[in-house]
DNA sequence: GATGTCTACCTCACATGGTGATGTAGACAG
DNA sequence: CTGTCTACATCACCATGTGAGGTAGACATC
């Protein structure tokens, strides 16, 4: 019922994806992330700024504090060679479960 | 970095697809979703019979016991006419989910 | 100078639901 | 009588998304 749980096991690939194209800060992951999904994917900090963290502690991704000029201090996200490999592995693993999940529902020819 | 959590929301939808195209028994929906999906997606019992339950008590799958000739009582299972309006919205939902996935971790084509 | 609204970060109680182990039982083989 | 396959089921555990709440800077408006 709930496009909710579609979420689980992807939202690294998700912050990977839009990371491995350049530096950017916490909210701007969001935004970029709500902008190339053509709004579908709509990221809730509740989720996103724990999985930054998560990643940051595996290694995964590099940040450091900067001042954003205007507005409130940021914190800046920069994917590692580590993150890369990892984006690497798990696109191909969601393209197979994607593959998979079509597979077993599609339509046979004739049953 | 699990393949586990890919799974989460897409259970009913693998079911509800091996089902659309005539009645199961449990144990070979399992089977039918291993083979349709080359042995990618082994379908767990500590999710299968729980997500079976679920399916039935929403009023999606309608069962039935019944002997199987060689070894224990089965349960068949039986789509309905509210499971296959299910099933339709949830594939397309998993597609656009899809689709939202792969352009956001798509590699622009320059930067 | 108080209120409102952005940006920008963070945390937490809660619920969902898959994982892996375990249990029961029938049928049949060796 | 032990093992293996079918066939169903349940449970403690854990990962993680949801939705709400909190802090704080900057700026506008009244």
């Amino acid at each position: 019922m709930d496009r909710s749980q579609l979420l689980k096991g992807t939202t690294a690939l998700l912050i990977l994806g839009v990371l491995k194209d350049g530096e950017l800060y916490g909210y701007e992951i969001a935004q970029r992330i709500r902008e190339r999904s053509g709004a579908f994917i709509d990221p809730g900090e509740g989720w996103l700024y724990p999985a930054l963290h998560r990643l940051e502690k595996h290694g995964a991704l590099q940040a450091s504090w900067r001042d954003g000029g205007l507005g409130p201090r940021r914190r800046y996200y920069r994917i590692t060679e580590g993150g890369l490999r990892t984006f690497n592995a798990q696109s191909a693993e969601w393209e197979q479960f994607a593959r998979s999940v079509r597979l077993v529902t599609a339509q046979p020819a004739n049953a």
